[in-house]
RNA sequence: GCUCCCAUAGUUCAAAGGUAGAACGCAGCAAUGGUAAUGCUGAAAUCCAAGUUCGAUUCUUGGUGGGAGCACCA
């Protein structure tokens, strides 16, 4: 058989000779190293035959490749011991994830693993991968495989639903042996650094209607050090938890007493209100018109919208009068009844009507998350009533729009269109393959790429969504941009088009941040909180050497700065100098003045950044000057260089 | 909602079947200072309910709240 290598040349080999085998004829080191195989692009065993002419592509475990075979390999030797402990566990899935692996498992008379037991199956699994296991591919015929796996009744299901033709492989290391596609390690002697992570109920198939299994997820590295900075890592996401960060900088907070209601305290308040003023600004900029509406409405009203039948079981109901009002979890109803206060025409389009809205919903209790999953959340929510012609460039419109601001937050983001749901949609589909490719035309109008959700879409339109990262890496959706097949309906809203007749507008509702808290709670951990000057609560932070002889000056600055809109504070507690600077430090103030003998006589600040040692003298006017151009530019001109904690 | 874990001053952590100790913060007093913690003194806590027990904050059960994940979702 002839392989062509990476480089393009090629050798001819004794057919059935493994990856491996091929490897140590050039080198035994390669050899050594080569953790799996890429023959014609396809992941094959390293000590799978080959018998047929083909490329070759050899990963060793420098390639960051290797690592999801690795840490698939890893859950296999987790399952492993597992058996050994527990004897007759059935095992889920179990596959390798963007970081690290997990299984998931049932012991066979169902007592619940905790993490108590994590130290003796790392001990088994240390044990069991010490004896340098080979991992074994077998191909089995699907009656050799149900015969096999007959008492573990996931794998029965999960044979039963590959397709007809496919070749059933399992993996064998030691006495072990699992369904598996592959590819896996050469041998068990690579699992070495590893360590289990946490333990959590999982339903089989992800659906809740399925009973419950238990999951163990781990990570596994080559490298000792590896493993080490990882676990650095965990610890260094958990000090940038917007939870934790949000009560050491006195943000928010969450009371027993309203789990999910989130309080937003004096320094959060101001933050929140900064990132308010710059949304006001840019909106009014992009033409829209503002509105409020009320947060509770008659029980009518949501039936007309399908609220009161399909959302129900999340809406906070009250009685008042004998009505049953209900406390709105979404804004568009009440943005429609403005539509409707007026007749419109189709000179008015794309007629945009936006709204901070203030919404309620009774998510489940363990859905709920610091600021990323509330009860109660301000949506910057906007209803844009338009023509169908209008869709692409309205839409192409609002993602450059959501790019612009993602931008100045230097905020990293992927697009997904969702599209038509199988079963649960209405409309017609001609209609939602119309609107889905807008969507895709919009995105492309504008030159960004975007990810396909099949079948995720609202059950009455299809939908970009905005998807922001975590300092856990977890992502969550802010921005999203959807078409509403079905309130314009339910509602009747109709315009005037050129002929004089009544027609019906296409509805697309929109948010940016998605909710302030939850786009907050991104800025925090994003940020490490240590926001740009623009949005910090407290942007300077006024501390006097001698409060007996530098306050006259220190209160001159302060009010020349107020009167210019700058959130000043002046530290006059009877402190040492040293302990007010490590506390505008440690609250990260954007910048530290530090007033004295000299500033007083020559009409100076002395200005220190945060994350920076750097002190740098300027003239009140000079500093007021380039403090203004620096808010106003929402950072992008700064005074001094500083560390940036982007 | 489900599985597992957790609950002690405002916060972060100790300790114990016989009512609990520290640090930071807070209050008072002293100290008047040049870029990350001045000293002393003081106030301050066992989430709620039932059970076991001579005695429970500790053990058991239930509730409430929190964490990780699943499901659900901005």
């Amino acid at each position: 058989m002839k392989i062509t290598f990476l480089d393009g040349s090629n050798k001819e080999f004794e057919n059935g000779l493994s990856s491996y085998e091929i490897a140590k004829s050039i080198s035994s080191s390669l050899a050594k190293r080569s953790i799996f195989a890429l023959v014609n692009n396809q992941p094959y065993d390293l000590m799978r035959p080959i018998n047929f002419d083909a490329t070759l592509e050899l990963i060793t475990e420098d390639d960051p490749r290797s690592i999801e075979i690795l840490n698939h390999s890893c859950s296999h030797l987790m399952a492993s011991a597992i058996t050994k402990l527990y004897p007759g566990t059935n095992f889920g899935v179990g596959p390798a994830i963007e970081e690290g692996f997990y299984y998931d498992f049932k012991t066979p008379n169902g007592e619940n693993l905790t993490e108590s037991d994590f130290e003796l199956i790392e001990k088994t699994m240390h044990e069991i991968a010490n004896k340098n296991y080979d991992f074994e591919r077998i191909e089995v015929t699907r009656k050799e495989a149900l015969e096999m796996f007959k008492d573990d009744k996931y794998k029965v299901e999960i044979i039963n639903e590959l397709p007809e033709n496919e070749t059933i492989t399992l993996y064998r290391h030691g006495d072990f042996v699992d369904l598996c596609r592959g590819p896996h390690l050469p041998n068990t002697k690579f699992l070495k650094h590893f360590k289990l992570l946490n333990i959590s109920g999982a339903y089989w198939r992800g659906d809740s209607r399925n009973e419950q299994l238990q999951r163990i997820y781990g990570i596994c590295f080559f490298k000792k050090e590896d493993l080490d900075n990882y676990l650095v890592i965990l610890e260094e996401r958990k000090q940038r938890d917007h939870r934790r960060l949000g009560r050491e900088l006195e943000l928010f907070m969450i009371s027993e007493y309203g789990p999910g209601f989130p309080f937003w305290l004096p320094k959060g308040m101001t933050l929140r209100k900064a990132l308010e003023d710059y949304w006001y600004k840019i909106h009014k900029r992009e033409g829209y018109q503002f509105i409020t509406t009320p947060i509770m409405l008659n029980k009518d009203l949501w039936e007309i919208s399908g609220h009161w039948a399909n959302y129900r079981e999340n809406m906070y109901i009250s009685e008042i009068d004998k009505y049953e009002f209900a406390i709105k979890p979404m804004n568009c109803p009440g943005g429609i009844l403005v539509y409707k206060s007026k007749l419109h025409s189709y000179k008015d389009f794309p007629l945009r009507l936006a709204e901070l809205g203030l919404v309620h919903r009774h998510e489940a209790s363990g859905a709920l998350n610091g600021l990323f999953r509330v009860r109660t959340f301000t949506q910057d929510d906007a209803h844009i009533f338009m023509t169908e012609e209008m869709i692409v460039d309205e839409v192409g419109r609002l993602i450059k729009l959501f790019d612009e601001v993602y931008k100045v937050f230097n905020l990293s983001y992927t697009i997904e269109l969702s599209t038509r749901p199988l079963e649960k949609y209405i409309g017609r589909i001609e209609v939602w393959d119309r609107a889905e490719k807008a969507l895709a035309a919009a995105c492309e109008s504008v030159g960004k790429e975007y990810k396909i959700n099949p079948g995720d879409g609202a059950f009455y339109g299809p939908k970009l969504d905005f998807k922001l990262r975590d300092s856990m890496g977890r992502i969550w959706q802010c921005g999203t941009i959807q078409l509403d097949m079905n309130l314009p309906e339910r509602f009747d809203i109709t315009y005037i088009d050129q002929n004089g007749e009544k027609k019906r507008p296409i509805m697309l509702h929109r948010a940016l941040f998605g909710s302030l808290e939850r786009f907050i709670g991104i800025l925090i951990e994003h940020y490490g909180g240590a926001f740009p000057t623009w949005l910090a609560p407290v942007q300077l932070k006024i501390i006097p050497v001698n409060i007996n002889y530098h306050t006259e000056y220190a209160k001159q600055l302060e009010s020349l700065l107020l009167d210019k809109g700058i959130r000043v504070e002046v530290d006059l507690r009877e402190e040492k100098l040293g302990y007010k600077i490590r506390e505008a430090q440690t609250k990260k103030t954007p910048y530290q003045i530090v007033i004295g003998d000299k500033e007083v006589e020559n009409g100076l600040v002395n200005v220190r950044k945060y994350g920076s040692n750097e002190q740098i003298s300027l003239t009140k006017e000079e500093f007021l000057d380039k403090l203004l151009k620096e808010i106003e530019s929402l950072g992008k001109e700064t005074i001094i260089g500083g560390k940036s904690d982007d």
